[in-house]
RNA sequence: GGGGAGAUACCAAAGCGGCCAACUGGGGCAGACUGUAAAUCUGCUGGCAUAUGCCUUCGGAGGUUCGAAUCCUUCUCUCCCCA
């Protein structure tokens, strides 16, 4: 029997680091280098409505590399890390075809590791459910989760956060749903995917990275984010606009800080990001850290695994 | 020139004889995180030590006291009011 030379697996490039580290620029080169598309794994660029604040790709940017998932969605959707996981599988599927490799970049650690990795497989969200929930929340109080969840998931109960709301909100929300305990639905193994991948971190000195943020964010007030939050303003109830750049604005809409605090903080609060960032790809063994002017390096590393 | 208030750790700000290495907030640092994650949550933050602990701090210098960031004297500086 003739032995077949096995086709090489395509090759998913992953561009990530923290916020403001220079990723969009970057990717873009890579992928005109590569002749390539581009997939987001940034959170906040899904939407349409948020451009300057999330520092999107602009049209000129994205005239220069076919991207996906930037505006692909509205602050009004409802949207999360497995419905993204799909999509972005389904989408790589098909690009594969016709190029290799293909860039993901971003800086949402979460998206990034369910399309590498997988997540498991939950029901879907019931919005009564969700709000009774949190109703009891807001009524009774923490305390009245904790109880909740000892008496639906124990096993769960021991992992958790327990100062940390969200997250039993969303487990006791599957216990109520489905009626058994959360902790049944997470299954540890990592799925296998139809590509390999290539994880590449940018990252340079803390400080210059919260210079380079600061002045970002005194561009971005330059280039309309006031007009933008404004227009934005009535949305400001959504979780989407429970995001940096837009919620510090809306204080100041309101009254409550001064225009200079507003930005203040969201320089601030970018910077806190950028750190939350950093520690969640920290425990990410498999990531490749460069400077970000390190381009030859990184273009003979993607090479090297591209064959 | 006269009168008053104050100087506390990176910043702001409590403490006003022992429970103070010093409340609290900010900032900074570190961390957790399987679903709206740019979210949400946690720890540390004078030095050394795994820790009991030890050492150096509360503008400077003296003093009172068993014991001071806290009381007294004095010096320096800051702020406010009247000239």
């Amino acid at each position: 029997m003739e032995i077949r030379k096995k086709e090489p697996a395509p090759l998913l490039v992953v561009i990530l680091g923290p916020t403001g580290i220079g990723k969009t620029r970057t990717t873009i080169e890579l992928a005109k280098k590569f002749n390539t598309e581009i997939l987001s794994a940034d959170s906040r660029q899904f939407y349409r409505e948020l451009k300057i604040g999330t520092a999107s790709p602009t049209p000129q940017e994205l005239s220069e590399a076919r991207h996906h998932f930037t505006g692909h969605i509205s602050v009004k959707d409802y949207y999360n890390a497995s419905i993204y996981e799909v999509q972005a599988l389904e989408l790589l599927e098909k690009l594969f075809h016709k190029m290799n490799p293909v860039f993901l970049t971003g800086g949402s650690g979460l998206y990034i590791d369910s399309l590498c990795n997988g997540i498991d497989d939950l029901p879907h969200v019931d919005q009564e459910v969700r709000k009774k929930l949190l109703a009891a929340y807001i009524q009774k109080g923490i305390s009245f989760l904790r109880e909740e969840l000892l008496r639906f998931d124990p096993l769960h109960y021991e992992k958790v956060d327990l100062n940390n709301p969200k997250r039993i909100l969303k487990a006791l929300e599957v216990c109520y749903i489905t009626g058994k305990p959360y902790s049944s639905f997470l299954t540890q193994p990592k799925k296998e995917r139809g590509f390999s991948i290539l994880k590449i971190g940018l990252n340079m000195d803390r400080h210059e990275l919260y210079q380079r943020i600061n002045q970002r964010v005194d561009r971005m007030i330059q280039e309309g984010l006031e007009a933008e939050a404004k227009s934005l303003y009535a949305f400001r109830n959504l979780n989407a606009l429970n995001t940096v750049g837009y919620k510090e604005l809306f204080d100041y809409f309101d009254g409550t800080i001064s225009r200079e605090k507003a930005i203040e903080l969201i320089k601030r609060n970018t910077r806190h990001y950028a750190k939350r960032q950093l520690t969640w790809f920290a425990r990410d063994k498999e990531i490749r850290w460069f400077h970000p002017s390190e381009n030859e390096g990184i273009i003979a590393l993607i090479r090297s695994h591209v064959e």
